[in-house]
DNA sequence: ATAAATGCAAACGTTTTGCAGATCT
DNA sequence: AGATCTGCAAAACGTTTGCATTTAT
């Protein structure tokens, strides 16, 4: 929020630059439909731009996904997982290969009014994650 | 399962052995109310033992989790948390220290139910972690 | 006796950070 | 010009693992 002098009140954000790197990491996760890692966006995009750094790369999906471009998947125990972002959504993940999965369930907003007591936590939002076993697993277990 | 001679058919759970070590961890889960790290319950351990090392800790914390006399409360972008198992239950995140906290809620059996496509992932469990802001950091970002 | 468990140290995977230099605006 | 951004290397963080030794059974 601004001012009437056009001065930021507080927690001013920087101005962001347009770099090749910028738009290189942000292409990347867009191509890439399998929730990427960042290591997975990082190989993508030294294909085009051999010398970026992995921490060039961190810190763009960083900004990108403060500013929503992307959406970040906070994985336990597992890297972070990023998505060009629709709308918010559940996922799962394999107990087996570790993958990160959509799962297709609508946005839970009555999950807040079952809850009984919160000890006083604010909550803000909230993440579901399915534990399970992909498809692929699966077929390999099946097989043996 | 065993067969008749009394051999495991398979994946057999090796015997395990009473060590002071995995019961002082254990004893300090128990007293740790706070769903302590893997650190916090290496300081308490240290106290009465301070030969016991980290490894031993992570090990004994394996176990007792796999065997069901503690709970590992799995939390995105941190360290794990335990706790003395008592029901399955949920948890907050605070966005601002990182700590865990209950969240009374009751076990959500009907969620699987409003899934609509998990394209072919095998949902066998759900874990439910709300963002927000605890007490103490709430009171003081209002203090200023 | 034997297999499990320990302690140590080193390695691991992921992410962050300090800093000098390059680059966008 | 000036701040943002980059690349590099190092460090931070949480956790796992190899190995020789100890210990419970």
């Amino acid at each position: 929020m601004s001012t009437a002098t056009g001065k930021r009140t507080s927690a001013a954000a920087p101005p962001t630059r347009n770099t090749i790197q910028r738009a290189l990491v942000l292409e990347a996760v867009r191509s890439l439909h399998n929730h990427p890692t960042s290591a997975d966006v990082y190989d993508v995009v030294r294909a085009k731009h051999p010398n970026i750094s992995r921490a060039t790369v961190y810190r763009n999906l960083g900004v990108l996904a403060n500013r929503g471009e992307v959406l970040r998947v906070e994985v336990p125990n597992g890297a972070d997982r990023y998505d060009f972002f629709n709308e918010p959504h559940y996922h799962g993940k394999c107990r087996v290969c570790g993958g990160v999965f959509d799962i297709d369930m609508p946005y839970q907003e009555n999950l807040l009014a079952q809850v009984v007591d919160s000890y006083g936590f604010t909550i803000e939002g909230h993440e579901i994650i399915f534990d399970g076993v992909c498809a692929d697993c699966r077929a390999a277990a099946q097989r043996g």
